[in-house]
DNA sequence: CTTGGTGCAAATCTTTTGCACGCCT
DNA sequence: AGGCGTGCAAAAGATTTGCACCAAG
């Protein structure tokens, strides 16, 4: 089995969930994609009902396993960090295309320092920027 | 008239729209708020029709007049920088508080250079920051 | 076994649309 | 006057729930 399928199985055992069949696919389907809307997963998994789809988005969701991140003006969904690395995203507000950008320790530095000043206890953060690709601009 | 709902007005019309009152109580509504839900808008405007609130924050979104930012897991609605200081979110994830911070040189700074060496014409952006309050943690 | 997970159908909630009438400039 | 904007009602879409049956440990 694949490394991440592997830790995905692992991840659910620890929690006490069954690694079933359903939510294998739902994985799977992820990994192909770098970001997809709950439609979108839907519509991929036409062998499963909705109901469940939902059902373990929410679960996976709630083990940290994916994140619900707002690209455009929708919400989507992927991988979370446990198996990708940090990243942000660019958006065009023209095509919709997204761009992925690397982590940035600049960026991680001063929301350390911003949480801190608030008496924040940072866990999580998602930055967008919106604009135009290079093919739209 | 107050100074922002002077602006407000102005802006409805220099785009060709009318200044009608349910647009000015919308507007009156989220300056009395930091943000709002698409429900709690409809509820605090109980003599408007949804739809006419739905077809206004769609105008005033497109107008730049207001912002959708996803807060928590829903998204609410707010003032835009015309009206506010550019700023951005801690979340609680405990509470659900928000609490605002004062936009940031550094991080301007860097997303500006971000979206540089993407090729990316930056537009807009958004920050959020979700974590545990000083009275949750 | 026996508890959790799934599909199915129905209920609920959210958002969008068409239309006739009234309001704004 | 003439078109934009509103409310109302209905449609369409998205999400949640209850329940009976199947599957995993």
């Amino acid at each position: 089995m694949e490394a991440n399928t592997k830790k995905f199985t692992e991840h659910l055992k620890k929690h006490n969930f069954f690694a079933t069949n359903p939510r294998l696919q739902l994985f799977k389907t992820l990994m192909r994609h770098s970001s997809m809307s709950m439609n979108e997963l839907i519509e991929s998994l036409p062998k499963q009902d909705k109901s469940s789809v939902y059902r373990n988005v929410e679960l996976l969701e709630k083990l940290g396993i994916i994140h619900r991140v707002r690209l455009g003006w929708k919400s989507k969904y992927e991988l979370s960090d446990l198996f990708h690395d940090h990243h942000h995203h660019l958006t065009c507000l023209r095509c919709e295309k997204v761009i992925v950008i690397d982590e940035d320790l600049v960026i991680e530095q001063e929301l350390q320092r911003l949480s801190f000043l608030a008496n924040f206890k940072a866990i999580d953060h998602t930055l967008e920027i919106r604009g135009l690709c290079s093919d739209c601009a």
